[in-house]
DNA sequence: GCCTCCATCTTTCCATTGTCAAGATTTGCG
DNA sequence: CGCAAATCTTGACAATGGAAAGATGGAGGC
């Protein structure tokens, strides 16, 4: 399969350059993690997967942190992608988006797991790479958004990192933990939702309906 | 430093025998990573610190992943140990006790941020190893033990598993958004304690003092 | 249209690591 | 005391990251 598909890259590849190697790396890349797991991520991986020599991704990305920091770019899209068709589906109540952000991060969390660890392996990763710190503050900002109107008041900065942190740590603690495996080592059921901590009841005022 | 550390593992040993190999491996394991990183902990590495050949740990581990397992499982004692000291300076009051486990999961993590990574990254080790999987199932009791008083009927198992996992999930989480610097990088407050959710004020039951 | 420079690759090499196999050495037990 | 097992050493190989030197093609300027 995999010598396939390298052939296939070279017989589609008739000239020394690439034409647009950077974007195929990344697309090797992340047709690894999804077959094989992050650990067979490697720059010669790639390379072979995209048709070109190993040293070729170095122009590109630097290192393998480099590669790394653009797949994790990748997948902090496609996180906050994730979170946001959940919330477009859900009702408008704050309620219904709180739950549907919680299902959104676990979901992605479930069907991605290595993309998963590596968005959460912040010392991996460059974080001078913009298109990376870039796509990790708009999900950041989606759970600001989605927390904001359990604020009592929606212009006190304190309560706001505090009920972010709060939100956020239980969705990724919970994920976390489930995806690891450690929940169902201890006799909880591995079926993704059915603990996910009901949010909404624990914060300290939650806004009705209206 | 190394070279130095080496020369005297060497000098102090002269039988082709080393005595206690196995524990001289897992003692230069969490020197290594005390002191550059998990990423530095590997076979050769432990094998010169010890003063014997890079060969040498397979008899004793297998591979690095029965290395890393080891090192895991001290780390939950030592984990389990952290909370349970936290545990006794604390008062009786459940509240107290829970607020102090939380302490001490913040007060591990941070100090052992390495550690912390390897225990929680169960797909790097070895879970047929039963050093391992009892130290784990140790922590997972102290957990128990502390959130036990917050149920309403102590024999409820689904309750119990409710509120484990809720417990579980916001420390935990925390604790990892913290070390891999995300609630920083956010505007959090990098002071590992003063945004730890307060748990107790949260669960549904919370136990009176008596 | 040609030349030059830059971008983009290839080839080669080195260091490090994990792991395996063969063999050497010591220890413990019968 | 001898033998087997445990515990090491030595050597080798494959894989990987990355650097250096060089090759190739494309684009821009004249």
């Amino acid at each position: 399969m995999s010598g396939k598909t390298e052939a296939a890259a070279r017989a589609r590849r008739d000239s020394y350059h690439h034409g647009n190697l950077r974007q195929g790396l990344i697309e090797a890349a992340l047709a690894i993690v999804a077959e094989q797991g992050l650990a067979a991520v490697t720059l010669r991986a790639c390379a072979s997967r995209a048709g070109v020599s190993h040293a070729a991704p170095a122009h590109h990305f630097g290192n393998l942190q480099g590669l790394l920091s653009e797949l994790a770019a990748v997948a902090f899209r496609r996180f906050h992608a994730t979170i946001a068709a959940e919330q477009a589906a859900a009702g408008p109540d704050p309620r219904a988006q709180l739950a549907a952000a919680g299902c959104g991060y676990l979901r992605f969390a479930t069907a991605n797991p290595d993309l998963f660890r590596l968005m959460f392996s912040a010392g991996r990763l460059d974080w001078t790479n913009t298109t990376l710190a870039e796509a990790s503050r708009a999900a950041y900002r989606q759970l600001a958004d989605t927390v904001r109107p359990f604020q009592r008041d929606p212009d006190d900065e304190e309560e706001g990192v505090r009920l972010r942190t709060l939100v956020w740590s239980m969705v990724h603690g919970y994920a976390h933990l489930l995806l690891e495996g450690y929940l169902a080592q201890h006799g909880v059921s591995a079926d993704g939702l059915s603990h996910l901590p009901d949010i909404a009841a624990l914060l300290p005022y939650p806004p009705s309906d209206g």
